[in-house]
DNA sequence: ACAATAGTGTCTATCAGACAATATCCT
DNA sequence: AGGATATTGTCTGATAGACACTATTGT
């Protein structure tokens, strides 16, 4: 059943690099701020530095699937949607062999995260990189720029669309949707400029908030997209 | 000197999948359009299908020099800087086993391509398919959606940025970088809209252009990007 | 009444797009 | 001179950003 060249070998014949996926996974925390979700390396190689959840791909899983079984297994997490940033191919980037890995992201709603065993890190808004809590020389592997990919990648999703991936519920106030874009983006955004900005894609639901100081604010819901 | 698990064994020891690259060479022809480099596979395996010049990733190569070779070995070219897109892994894209493909997207001056035995196709700016001489069904494997892909890329290039990609000279009239980038995008410019928003990145070389009929433009040269 | 937050009016600067006038060459 | 192309002036409409005023609640 199998194909075979003319020579009668299989592809699998062929030695062949090996592939893994890493995945940013980011969330915003209750302060506000942009955080990935890191894990300490108990693994026979890299051993106690600060790493992506990552795994090698299976011969019969897809890339998204291999990355969703990473995010259960080393931080007891299931993801929910995570999308290719780019492969990692330098020829020396593993020296357990040749491994090239498909670098993912995914960005979920902090509710998700709370059986982890994972630990969630800030993210500093300049420099895009995790806020360590020790002082032992960053990420292993080639994490730092698969995160800084990762941020950028949120950030784009979030400069235009109100909240594309459902960082907060159904219904919100204007301010709620400004509190999370504003820890995507990591800088602050006019009230009225945001206002502006972000109704052509809403709908309003016709109640108030409650139980809150000040004028109660109008709750909005995401206008189904037109295509 | 190999890495070894606890078991004993090499990364290479467990199945995984193979990878592979795809190129979608595109240039801009004479009389403005764009095309892709495409070749009648003669392989062992879909026969007689167009299809993106593409190889398998051998242990020592990187991506990038794997696209390189592809494009020597199949269509007889050295491309220029080729990109990745992303990576196509369905688990049934071939038939022949389990192939992962990273997309890759090249952009050179027509000029590179004069040896070639590949068939260079125009692209139709709608649909961003190539236009295929026979209607035997379109392109092989997903091909079809890196070409997309790969035009995507291209347009998002010259949407912004005076001719990138170099692929006419470093001294040039406003009319002939127009001429090229109204073939990239697929659609007109203003002239006036166009000047105006390409000479901030523009630097004059003082000289006029020659015998030409009418008013002789100015020549212009890309203004060194300032970081 | 006052604090606090929501919502809106309006001004400015910038920019793309379009039209058309003017400038400068070749034959 | 007349055709052809290059270059620029100017108008319009859309939009982001900023400031400040008005509106509506709870205490």
């Amino acid at each position: 059943m199998t194909w075979r060249d003319p020579s009668g070998r299989t592809l699998a014949d062929y030695p062949h690099p090996s592939i893994a996926v890493d995945v940013a996974l980011l969330t915003v925390t209750q302060d506000g701020r942009l955080a990935v979700l890191l894990h300490e390396r108990d693994e026979h190689y890299e051993a106690g530095r600060w790493a992506l959840p990552g795994t090698f791909v299976r011969m019969d899983e897809t890339l998204r699937d291999a990355a969703l079984r990473a995010l259960r297994e080393k931080v007891g997490e299931t993801g929910q949607e995570p999308r290719q940033l780019r492969v990692f191919d330098a020829l020396d980037r593993d020296d357990r062999g040749r491994v090239m890995s498909v670098a993912h992201v995914d960005l979920v709603p902090p509710g998700r995260l709370e059986g982890t065993t994972g630990t969630l890190l800030p993210i500093d808004p300049e420099t895009r990189q995790p806020i360590l809590p020790d002082r032992q020389g960053g990420l292993g592997f080639d994490h730092d720029q698969i995160v800084e990919a990762a941020v950028e990648w949120a950030r784009d999703a979030y400069q235009e669309r109100p909240d594309p991936r459902h960082l907060i519920g159904e219904e919100f106030t204007l301010l709620e949707l400004q509190r999370v874009h504003e820890a995507v983006l990591g800088r602050p955004w006019q009230k009225d400029t945001f206002r502006r900005h972000m109704v052509q894609y809403l709908d309003e639901t016709g109640d108030l908030s409650r139980g809150t100081v000040g004028k109660p604010a109008r709750l909005f819901r995401r206008r189904p997209q037109q295509i």
